[in-house]
DNA sequence: CTCAGTGCAAAGGATTTGCATGCCG
DNA sequence: CGGCATGCAAATCCTTTGCACTGAG
């Protein structure tokens, strides 16, 4: 399923009228190698030789071709993952502590559940929803043991 | 059930050694008013003489206090509401073209579906929730109108 | 008197933009 | 060639902070 990720990416920039460069090809490639949110921080860290402004710039592009999609905590952060289809689909725990973002999995039967409430709030509100996000706010259990800073 | 908002307010606040003030009431009744999730650039602009940087000074208070909740969609630009307790129990449609949130009140029956979803998905990743968000992502009716100024 | 709260202006940090250059189609 | 893509640096935008002042307890 490697193969076809890149595939499908050309082919949603190309609906956009947009090229896979080389650039956006390595922004690509760290957010399927981490799996989860990142920050355009964290990209550079990993890939030094990209450029801060490009790579702003080719996060724009991929939004708008639906390859990533941009999750805002509390801390005001913009955090990039890969969008559905492309993975999984999934949702988020959301640390309210550190802002750290843990992709979760709904067990199918659930995720049937949110379906069908999702889909009976849009028509309830004539609203027309791309997507659906659920997200559980709390504290992550890295935060949640006790500070030995402080007593 | 009006006056009994600001004495959770000033309940909620003195509870984290805070006091309310003028000017934080005025934010909070701004919040009651609008009542949806609003950007400081609109609490400034119905109370005009209030400092900007004590709103947001006074709104960090307030979400420590528990008393605000902070919303940030894919704009990057934080919003405002009353918190849970102080506000019906309340989702989000949120409109990925212009950003704005609209709330959501879900019937009875489809809640019940979700706390019980939410509680199992916790449950299941030993992860100590605190509360769930449902956001709808997708195209409010203004945006989904089409464009008059592009034929 | 003391300390939280306020206002103003300046600083800060994430993101965007202007401009010249490089490169694919 | 024409236009998208890139890099660098400067600009912008939201938000936070320093500092002096005011007011409540």
């Amino acid at each position: 399923m490697r193969a076809n990720l890149h595939a499908s990416v050309a082919d949603r920039l190309g609906g956009v009228g947009s090229r896979y460069t080389p650039g956006r090809r390595l922004v690509v490639e760290v957010l399927e190698e981490v799996g989860r949110p990142i920050e355009v921080e964290e990209i550079l860290a990993v890939r030094p030789d990209l450029a801060q402004s490009s790579v702003y710039r080719n996060l724009v592009v991929l939004e708008r071709a639906d390859v990533v999609h941009r999750v805002v905590t509390g801390d005001g952060v913009g955090r990039f993952e890969l969008s559905e289809g492309l993975t999984e689909h999934h949702h988020h725990a959301i640390c309210s502590v550190c802002g750290s973002i843990r992709d979760i999995t709904v067990p199918p039967r659930l995720e049937r559940d949110l379906q069908r409430i999702v889909r009976e709030l849009g028509r309830r509100i004539a609203f027309s929803t791309a997507s659906h996000r659920i997200d559980l706010m709390g504290t992550c259990s890295d935060c949640a043991r006790p500070d030995p800073g402080r007593p």
